[in-house]
DNA sequence: GCGGTGACGGTCG
DNA sequence: CCGACCGCCACCG
């Protein structure tokens, strides 16, 4: 991995510990926050090298259509635990109600 | 270097 | 709501 990914990585985290408790973020919506705008596919990328007890909230990232991302399983089931934690709706499918939560900047 | 894969997404039908 | 297509790109065999 050369120095411009991992920079481009380090901004993907920069947005998405400015989501607040409680609201959620799209992948491709880190990827424009960040400036890099058509690229989601790496942002997911970059979540999953974050190691386990990392400050970045991963888990309040989903796909556009409001529904975990991750491969059913022990990550799937972690993500949905930690969004039912902070308060938020998530259905045994891992779909959350976007319109209501989604993080919109400058509404923080 | 090439082709396949995947924590993605917008557009169309 | 669903699937097909295409664009995107790091990583892997």
């Amino acid at each position: 991995m050369d120095a411009a990914t991992r920079e481009r990585f380090e901004e993907f985290y920069a947005v998405v510990r400015r989501i607040p408790r409680g609201q959620v973020a799209t992948y491709g919506q880190v990827a424009e926050l960040a400036g890099y705008p058509g690229r989601a596919r790496q942002v997911g990328r970059a979540l999953g090298l974050l190691p386990p007890g990392s400050d970045v909230p991963w888990f309040r990232i989903l796909n556009a259509a409001g529904v975990i991302s991750l491969p059913r399983g022990d990550g799937f089931e972690r993500q949905r635990d930690a969004l039912r934690a902070e308060g938020i709706d998530v259905t045994d499918e891992g779909r959350v109600r976007l319109r209501h939560i989604r993080f919109l900047p400058g509404s923080e």
